[in-house]
DNA sequence: CTGAAAGCGCTTACAG
DNA sequence: CTGAAAGCGCTTACAG
């Protein structure tokens, strides 16, 4: 009946001290012993690397991030869930942070006014870095940051504000891939679907799209607002699209989720065959537009190489003290399935 | 050219010595304002809590744990981010727990090999609580948990070990409202689908199911093992399923996305139309079960509900020293949409 | 190559 | 109600 049974909660962790009697050295060396480019008798490091492993011990990282003013702590922010590429990116990242020994605290931002708060208290544990994926900072989330001195990464967005990294796929560049296509296979009467209109991703696909056709000698398409990178959007907006007189004959949608609503909505509520009727075009590459049933003409975003660049940069971060804000921009590519195809213009 | 670039790398935090140099009170009474439990006056704690945002201060949470032995930390363990299940819990499960002040340590664990020392690494950090989604852990990544005195919780999967805590579907009465579904429509020749083997949810679906059938007069379902709980696995065991002589009419799949693969399958390789040559069922409700290409009828995994237990069993678990491991168990809803139809047996 | 001492930013008995 | 002191588990100059 003793009260032992309430101190059980958390048993009590094995600490350098207890390391330090049991070798009868000094906890210094031990401390030592865990960092590979500290002066230490190799084989005062194996014994106690050794005997560590026996009973169990581990540097507290809470207690060591106290001193070296690092924590290992890579701050990740999300939202927009409910596109299926941040998940695939999520994980992705998660798995190669952890590489280098970087932990990821998450904060998931359902509203974005949510996501300042969200941010303050993900600042508070001090990450070493912040990635932000999928969302623009308020500034004064960006200050906050900027204040804490912890470097802030922009993963598919560009950062509107000065001090931040970026590393997105070339948005612009990518749009006018799709416009290429798509007057390549004879297509006139072209139009976009826009996702969020403040999103940086779905300005600059716009802004190539557009200039693509005006320099292939078309007007400028038609633009549809859906509102935000969602299905339900996209399967709305193909109802207000295909709804009127003149129906184009080629669709670019801001993103894949959001094509794929799109021609769900097309041939539901009008019956309409793609690409027998309307050619759609994608972009990210999500695994859902490979799928049979969509076979996505898209552009396929370089995560694998968006990725590694934020890694390197992340240790360049590290590395050197100053590092001057840039933004990294890789090439995307046009993929080519079954939902568009060459039309015939009989004169 | 002075060195202080440098420096600037990380700016000095303001800390506890700054506010009570600033107010003229010692380090214990800044620290007891942030306790609403404490001693103080209130004058005090009013004085100190406005001139501390004015300034910026805010408690290192790292230094407070070292002393609490609370990190305040959720380490939340993912795999299978094919899933949509699983972002959509995260998302929701991340917000959550911070309305209760608990940041989310994120670990994905692409192969489960992988989940171990992911496990291993979460752990050094402390968790107040570890919360593991769609996995099921290793016998010695749980000891570890135990060894650290850390609870476990397993969402969506009935914990192996029984020291765990569990909060799950009933999945074995979910199995058994797909039988009775697919029976009372008139299907007499059922099959399932089955997803990765090893998976409590998978065992749990599969045996209600089948004794629902049983119950009701039938001979056991014939069981295809797609393998894991994929589109893929799904678009495949459609073609093994579907290619031999007798065809059945009525389809239970482990969950939602392999039920979608599973259609995708039907009706691409072998022509046939859902709901008119064969019913399908899935298992979740995911977001994209109710798309009008899909229109799945499913069984609806109660999440709130799971969530709202989970939070209970969490702060249970912070607030009394012992707790006994249970299993939570919440029933699902069989949600009817247009993969299943009623059958005429003209005799 | 190793150890004693100081200190990171907090909190918590213990006095008063 | 407030303060001085000790200590959480580490690391890092500084001596030797």
């Amino acid at each position: 009946m003793s009260g032992d049974d309430r101190v059980r909660i958390r048993k009590a962790r094995v600490t350098v001290k207890d390391l330090a009697r049991d070798l009868s050295l000094s906890t210094s060396t031990i401390s030592r012993a865990f960092y590979t480019d500290a002066v230490i008798a190799p084989s005062t490091r194996s014994a106690v690397l050794t005997r560590a492993a026996e009973i169990g011990y581990a540097p507290n990282p809470l207690a060591r991030s106290l001193i070296t003013k690092r924590t290992r702590i890579a701050g990740v922010v999300t939202s927009d869930i409910n596109n299926p590429f941040y998940p695939e990116v999520l994980t992705r990242l998660t798995e190669r942070l952890r590489e280098i020994d970087l932990n990821v605290m998450l904060t998931a931002a359902g509203s974005s006014d949510s996501l300042d708060d969200a941010v303050k208290l993900l600042l508070s544990y001090q990450p070493d870095v912040v990635i932000v994926l999928a969302a623009t900072l308020s500034s004064e989330a960006a200050e906050a940051c900027g204040h804490a001195g912890t470097p802030v990464i922009f993963f598919n967005r560009r950062p509107l504000n000065v001090d931040a990294f970026g590393v997105t796929c070339d948005n612009v560049g990518g749009g006018r891939l799709v416009a290429d296509h798509l007057t390549k296979l004879g297509h006139r009467r072209l139009a976009f679907v826009a996702g969020r209109p403040d999103a940086s991703t779905n300005v600059d696909r716009w802004e190539g799209y557009r200039r693509g056709c005006l320099d292939h000698g078309l007007k400028e398409p038609v633009c549809i607002e859906a509102g935000a990178f969602a299905y339900e959007r996209g399967y709305e907006a193909a109802s207000r699209l295909l709804g009127g007189t003149s129906r184009p004959d080629g669709v670019f949608c801001a993103n894949d989720i959001l094509a794929i609503g799109f021609m769900d909505g097309a041939r539901r509520e009008f019956g309409l065959d793609i690409p027998g009727d309307l050619s759609v075009v994608g972009f990210d590459d999500i695994a859902m537009a490979r799928w049979p049933s969509h076979a996505l003409t898209t552009v396929r975003q370089p995560v694998g190489k968006m990725i590694d660049v934020t890694m390197q940069l992340i240790e360049m971060l590290f590395d050197s003290a100053q590092l001057e804000p840039r933004i990294e921009c890789l090439p995307g590519e046009l993929i080519e399935r079954a939902s568009t195809r060459e039309v015939s213009h009989a004169e």
